[in-house]
DNA sequence: CGGAATCCACAAGGATACTG
DNA sequence: CAGTATCCTTGTGGATTCCG
């Protein structure tokens, strides 16, 4: 797709990219579905993810260039291909866990 | 301004308002602004972070909706008001340590 | 000063069609 | 099957103006 939202002005942290990539419609909703089952075809994810090709394809390319998402295509026929977290993936499922005990923690004064 | 991407479609999980809200432009800017000093008022944010005044105001509300900083408005004229960050923004800046120690470890293969 | 309202340019993403 | 290309609609945020 296109998307690319801050080329090189200077981030407060090196990790901003990952965030820009994590708050991006359906990424959070891709990870989980990697972390439900690991590997997955490009289609699978279609379905388990209802996203569209065009975006689940694009979102699946920055995972892969950030590092969370393994991209393994066979050149067989008719074509096969599978996504997984990588280990660093795996170590972010981690932290959102951290995560969401912090939103339990402050769960009341949120409103959301 | 106008901003609010999923009403109420069931997310992946509850925090994913969360990483909405901190992927959107500015936003980790803004809060590493407050941490470095807190309070800040609207302008000092204003020009501390070179955001302009519809975003700054927006990403300022949709931050203190989710509870992760404090707004207070006094009415003596001219106003005054000043924003900082709620223990619940502060412990989330401990988790951002987390993740930057995680980026760092696998720093090698991002590519970013 | 601290915003809200308006307007506008461009980015994001959904649907669909197409290809190796 | 696994995407890419295209088109088109909607969202997002910058600039600017205005107001209490």
């Amino acid at each position: 797709m296109k998307t690319a939202r801050t080329p090189s002005s200077s981030p407060p942290c090196d990790f901003e990219a990952t965030f820009e990539l994590l708050g991006q419609k359906h990424v959070l909703v891709i990870l989980r579905a990697l972390l439900e089952k690991s590997p997955q075809r490009f289609n699978e994810l279609q379905t388990s993810t209802a996203v569209n090709t065009a975006t689940l394809s694009d979102r699946l390319k920055r995972l892969e260039h950030l590092g969370l998402v393994q991209h393994r295509a066979l050149a067989v026929t008719p074509r096969r291909a599978d996504y997984r977290l990588t280990p660093m993936g795996r170590d972010l499922m981690r932290i959102f866990r951290t995560m969401m005990e912090w939103r339990r923690k402050y769960s009341a004064a949120t409103g959301s």
